[in-house]
DNA sequence: ATTTTCATTGAAATTAATTTCAATATTATT
DNA sequence: AATAATATTGAAATTAATTTCAATGAAAAT
């Protein structure tokens, strides 16, 4: 590979890791293409040699997103607990394997809301949504099994859900932050009562 | 009250519900004081009759935050467990008493990444890294009397807070989800072990 | 009823962003 | 070494947002 070659390559990579964080840290909207050129140390007229507007960029981010978090859940395990703990050690695995994988999935979560995006883009987002409304009735089943604690299933699943987002919301924007467990997440569904029995 | 005292006081805070749905849902800068003007059903003209600029409208529902969203917890709580059963029973107690505190408490979080805001406004701000710090010792002293789960506090401690982040802003954006327990989120911190010895 | 005050609009002015491009420097090819 | 190709810049053009304002309509005061 030629010393331009590598120059490109890096230059993109360079503008893509700091479009990613200006873009989680400050949202689309806020984050301005001289912010990015400025953090990637070069001319806004060269990035747009590399990207031909603000939206291709951001869609780039998502498409290489979307190629790389695939995170896939099997809802027919036949432990419903051990269901929700094999997600959420599959998901701090993920989050946790490299910086990237948080912020990507930042990026993912917070592209729902934005109606400027083409439709085919919106149907790559893992949506958060489907998540919660696939796990009500596993936690039913798992109730009816004792091994989830009481409560409104819709509940319990938005509970678990949003605090897995909340956290790797937060260790995408503190990448230094220590990471927390899976199973205490885990612990937001489990049945207390049910070993005293 | 006159007629058009009336209508003025209407006109505000529809401007102002408007604008905190937007704000919340597509952040500050995707927000267009033209869709602002639009979902409040007024010309951008008169908009800016209320409002001198975007920022003023935007730092007049952070001061409002501010004002309404006081939490408040005594970190000198003599069971750690005990302060934070009640630190997340305060807080889903505010954010489930109106739509319009957990909309509130969306946007105060947001504005903390925002720099184009004014340093006085940020003093206003309940930073979540500011509780996640100050519960550090809590959790310390909490694993030291058996009440709360070994591992590391600081993590615990993101676990707890961001949860409630996250929930928090699931239930901000939809607020006809059903809300989780606090009871659940302290979960996380809990020592199953505990009750045995 | 008339006048005055304020609400409201829509279009024009301003400001701020994105995007293009001609000129220049740098690397690769011959 | 000369030439060709492409990377890079900075400034100009464009587009998109915010903000202002003169004109108009509606309510309050006289």
């Amino acid at each position: 590979m030629t010393k331009r070659d590598e120059q490109k390559e890096q230059r993109r990579t360079m503008i893509l890791e700091s479009a990613l964080d200006m873009f989680i840290h400050k949202g689309y909207g806020e984050t301005k293409i001289a912010d990015i050129a400025k953090a990637a140390d070069m001319s806004m007229g060269l990035l747009f040699h590399y990207f031909d507007s603000k939206e291709t960029l951001y869609e780039t981010l998502i498409r290489i997103g979307a190629e790389k978090l695939k995170l896939e859940f099997d809802f027919s395990n036949n432990s419903p607990l051990a269901l929700f703990r094999a997600a959420a050690e599959d998901f701090f695995g993920t989050i946790n394997s490299t910086p990237f994988a948080a912020k990507m999935f930042v990026l993912m979560e917070n592209a729902q809301h934005l109606d400027s995006l083409s439709p085919d883009l919106k149907g790559m987002l893992s949506e958060s949504g489907k998540l919660i409304r696939k796990s009500i009735p596993v936690i039913e089943k798992g109730q009816e099994l004792g091994e989830i604690k009481a409560g409104n299933a819709e509940a319990l699943s938005i509970a678990f859900w949003c605090s897995i987002q909340g956290i790797a919301q937060y260790i995408a924007l503190c990448p230094d932050a220590p990471c927390p467990n899976a199973d205490w997440v885990v612990s937001l569904l489990e049945n207390k009562e049910s070993e005293s029995q």
